[in-house]
RNA sequence: GCCCCGGUAGCCCAAUCGGCAGAGGCAGACGACUUAAAAUCGUCCCAGUCAGGGUUCGAGUCCCUGCCGGGGCACCA
């Protein structure tokens, strides 16, 4: 309260952060400050890009993370004089929204939009700094129509292709999924139903064309893209270099080619396994006897009933049955017995593989089971110059080696060693007998170097209504005739009137209005199928350049001066499918010739969750934090700072362990002092307080290299430090008149403007400038305040610190050395001891290594 | 089973090249202001860096082994 006889201060306002709010969103609304025009600008460009949502509902504490914390890359970078392109969009597609439309019985298109203009409500609410001029929606037929020409294009290439195959099916949603979007544990990623296997006949992306590039381009991310996100990347594409060897089958004309990496063990080979549900299990069974037909067709059907979990069960007794038919080694001419087993894959490698039970556990164990002759044919006791030995000295010595008998000790002899029991192989190490042998197979046309691939094509039809149709029709013979380009888009039929709800075949094939067409006096049939959404997101990044234009997918004249996209921000559930989807899909482009870069995000950053006692939040758990009341609570600047400051921004935020309320407090104090400046703008900084200037241009100079290196809390940190040091000018001396309080307020309020931009633009009005902060530069630190005029140097005896010395920072190491012998605490640690080494690295570090003498 | 990341104060986290373990915050204690409280301002408290070994004049930092936590891949030949 203030008395009569006081002055009322007008610093002594309080800091209200819903006024703020209402004051600076109105002044962004209208001036719109983060529209990128296309033009003469001659700043150096960013292309700053966070991953678009899924409008599923309002936006939630993930979204508060991610939108904060690429907000203060795009804003750190307008600060640095870049022009900065920071757009944002919808992923507007997918099963949610079609659920939601049967569950209430209302079009996909109501429900998406309307929780689209939610969640744009609160975005601007958020004042994440977007250019809303470039919105998007994939969902919207000025997208999708795009989305249809990408696919024409890659079926021109060859790139998109039908097959009859295995699937995974999701029983629950009622459709295909990709590999990608099977979860290990064997269920939809989607519904969380457990996937079956089904044969369809569906279009596929020919992403494996790709895996060598997928995989050698991820070397020019390294350093630029979280290592994790590298690792699973590679993992998943899973290379393997081995060999391709054909086997003669007898009493079938062609041979059958299996995939090893192991073929240095070919000559310990004892039986051929191929997978139950391959064309060529099938095939070979035809030529057994009756009982092993049955046999087979038993045990095919067990293996299909099996659950995915069931399956991957390592540990399971290992299962098969003889197929009756013999394969002719062809390095020794053995007859080899076949049969057929589900711990081989079909759609790995060929389907079929050598068994060298020696030396593979699953064959050892598979041998074991059914009485399979084991030989062993690498020596692992056999000591091999410059590998680590599996065999030491000492048991060389004793003669105490390991038994090489894997058929009584149930393990496979898995390390290097000398080959033997192998012919032409015999006295080698294991590389070098992959080579030799690979050699031989080569000269004898039986074999050849291979790579293989975990990586499979994309499967990309999906049998619901809510995607892009796939632009293909069919005659009545049931070829493919594609939409012409220039008849895009095929458009989506109104929801009205179809059925939705999953039934195993797209609703779209209902519409018969729409699936019956004339083309060039044919009556054709539409494909009913629409494409996976992860075709929407895989592109999107390069139609924000060009975002109305109805001509085509993208300006390559844009693209050219903004993409790749310089700094990419999302969660890490993306780090395979939607990041590789878009690494390919961009590399198709370079290859047709529309862009001029093979890789689209430059640098990653990928943010942690948001949980709350230690767990993901869920609302079954009870332990869910909204964002609007977080906001409504403490205001979207705290809520921001907050986000910033928790931690590194690839950590998890437990929301219980930090303080939105802290936040506040902090941006309260850092408002007050832009209050208190007595100074007018534009004043000389030169004469302020020389202590705190120092603090300001070291901060100046600090700060841009912790944002770059994504330490945003250390900057929020040393923004704190900034304000208690400035705070404590004012109150211990300077005053609030010294012009370095208001260097100071101002280069906080730069600061802020990445975190809390209202706080920020708040500020600098206060401080007499015109808004936005958001505009203003960040100013230079000059370096003669960098310069200290002292520094302190730490005198070690025996690496125990005994001595600080201050000193100039130029002082010669003979100088810091006569000054630590100098020292009382020196001389006293040094009583009674013989010196025996000196080290001085001036001016930091004198270190004495003595003995007692 | 294989691969990757991490372990610093009661809690969240800092610590350029190997050179004084502590920047910042939360929680806590105390004080100033106040009739009182809130707010504000100030002062203070707390670890020797998961364990063991190694390299080094010197290790939170580099190397090895182990423990704990998180993540990825996994019958992939």
């Amino acid at each position: 309260m203030t008395s009569a006889n006081e002055p009322d201060f007008p610093d002594k306002a309080s800091y209200d952060f819903s006024a703020l709010e209402a004051k600076w969103s109105a002044w962004w609304e209208e001036h719109q400050p983060f529209t990128v025009v296309p033009g003469d600008d001659d700043r150096p460009r960013k292309y700053v890009l966070d991953m678009f949502p899924y409008p599923s509902g309002d936006l939630h504490m993930g979204h508060a993370e991610v939108y904060a914390l690429g907000d203060v890359v795009a804003r750190y970078w307008r600060l640095q004089g870049f022009q900065v392109l920071h757009p944002i969009g919808w992923d507007s597609f997918g099963l949610p929204a079609e659920n939601a439309a049967i569950k209430r019985g209302v079009d996909p298109r109501e429900w998406t939009y309307s929780n689209i203009d939610q969640q744009k409500t609160s975005m601007k609410r958020y004042a994440a700094s977007f250019d809303w001029s470039r919105v998007l929606h994939t969902s919207d037929p000025e997208y999708y129509r795009w989305n249809q020409w990408l696919f024409l294009k890659m079926y021109e290439k060859g790139l998109a292709y039908r097959k009859d195959s295995w699937v995974n099916w999701d029983p629950v949603d009622q459709t295909v999924l990709a590999n990608e979007q099977v979860l290990p544990d064997g269920t939809s990623d989607r519904s969380g139903a457990m996937v079956v296997k089904k044969k369809l006949t569906q279009w596929y992306f020919a992403i494996t064309q790709y895996a060598d590039r997928l995989l050698d381009d991820l070397n020019q991310l390294e350093g630029r893209w979280p290592a994790k996100v590298l690792a699973m990347q590679r993992n998943w594409i899973g290379r393997s270099e081995g060999a391709e060897v054909d086997f003669v089958i007898e009493g079938r004309s062609t041979p059958v080619t299996i995939f090893t990496t192991r073929p240095d063990t070919l000559f310990g080979a004892t039986f051929m396994v191929v997978a139950p549900d391959s064309d060529l299990a099938a095939e070979l069974v035809e030529g057994a006897s009756a009982k092993a037909q049955k046999a087979f067709a038993d045990y095919l059907e067990t293996t299909q009933k099996a659950s995915e979990i069931d399956r991957q069960d390592a540990s399971r007794d290992k299962t098969g049955v003889f197929l009756e038919r013999y394969a002719i080694n062809p390095v020794n001419g053995e007859r080899l017995p076949i049969w057929a087993a589900d711990y081989v894959l079909a759609d790995y490698g060929t389907g079929a593989i050598m068994a060298v039970p020696a030396h593979d556990q699953r064959d050892l164990d598979f041998a074991r089971k059914f009485d399979l002759p084991v030989r062993v044919v690498l020596d692992t006791n056999a000591p091999i110059t410059g590998a680590i030995p599996v065999v030491t000295e000492e048991m060389l010595e004793t003669g105490d080696l390991p038994p090489l008998d894997p058929l009584a000790t149930g393990e496979a002899l898995s390390g290097d060693g000398r080959m033997i029991n192998s012919g032409p192989l015999d006295g080698l190490s294991k590389n070098n007998a992959i080579t030799r042998v690979i050699e031989l197979l080569e000269d004898a046309g039986t074999g050849r170097l291979a790579k293989t691939y975990r990586l499979r094509d994309w499967l990309i039809s999906r049998q619901r209504y809510w995607g892009t149709p796939i632009p293909i029709m069919y005659d009545e013979q049931g070829r493919e005739i594609p939409v012409p380009m220039d008849q895009l888009p095929v458009t989506l039929p109104s929801g009205e009137g179809l059925d939705l709800r999953p039934k195993g075949s797209s609703p779209l094939g209902a519409a018969k209005d729409w699936a019956k067409v004339t083309h060039e006096g044919q009556e054709l049939t539409r494909d009913a199928d629409t494409m996976d959404t992860f075709v929407d997101s895989s592109w999107y990044f390069l139609r924000f350049l060009s975002p109305h234009d109805d001509t085509q997918a993208f300006d390559v004249n844009e693209v050219e001066k903004w993409a790749p996209v310089d700094q990419y921000v999302g969660g890490v559930e993306h780090a395979i499918l939607h990041l590789l989807y878009a690494r390919f899909i961009t590399k198709v482009l370079f290859d047709l010739g529309y862009v001029s870069f093979t890789e689209p995000f430059t640098s990653l950053l990928n943010q942690g969750m948001v949980i709350l006692d230690g767990a993901k939040m869920s609302k079954s758990k009870g332990n869910v934090v909204y964002f609007s009341e977080e906001l409504d609570s403490y205001g979207v600047d705290a809520v921001r700072l907050t986000m910033a400051f928790a931690g590194p921004p690839e950590d998890d935020i437990d929301w219980r362990d930090v303080s939105p309320v802290g936040s506040q407090k902090f941006l309260a104090r850092a408002w007050r002092l832009s209050g208190e400046v007595t100074t007018q703008p534009g004043i000389e900084f030169g004469n302020g307080d020389a202590t705190l200037r120092k603090h300001i241009h070291r901060f100046l100079a600090d700060v841009p290299g912790l944002i770059e290196s994504f330490k945003f809390n250390v900057a929020v940190a040393r923004t704190m430090e900034l304000v208690n040091h400035t705070r404590k000018t004012i109150d211990q001396g300077a005053g609030p008149g010294d012009p370095a309080v208001r260097e100071a307020a101002e280069v906080v309020a730069l600061a802020l403007s990445m975190f809390a931009p209202h706080t920020a633009e708040d500020m600098w009005e206060r401080l007499g400038h015109e808004p936005s902060v958001a505009l203003a530069r960040w100013p230079e630190a000059d370096h003669s305040l960098l310069v200290e005029d002292t520094v302190i140097a730490i005198v070690q005896v025996d690496g125990k610190v005994k001595e600080r010395l201050e000193v100039a920072p130029a002082i010669t190491g003979e100088a810091l050395e006569t000054l630590a012998r100098e020292s009382e605490a020196v001389i006293h640690a040094l009583e009674g001891k013989t010196i025996l080494n000196v080290v001085v690295r001036a001016p930091k570090v004198v270190s004495f290594q003595t003995q007692p003498q």
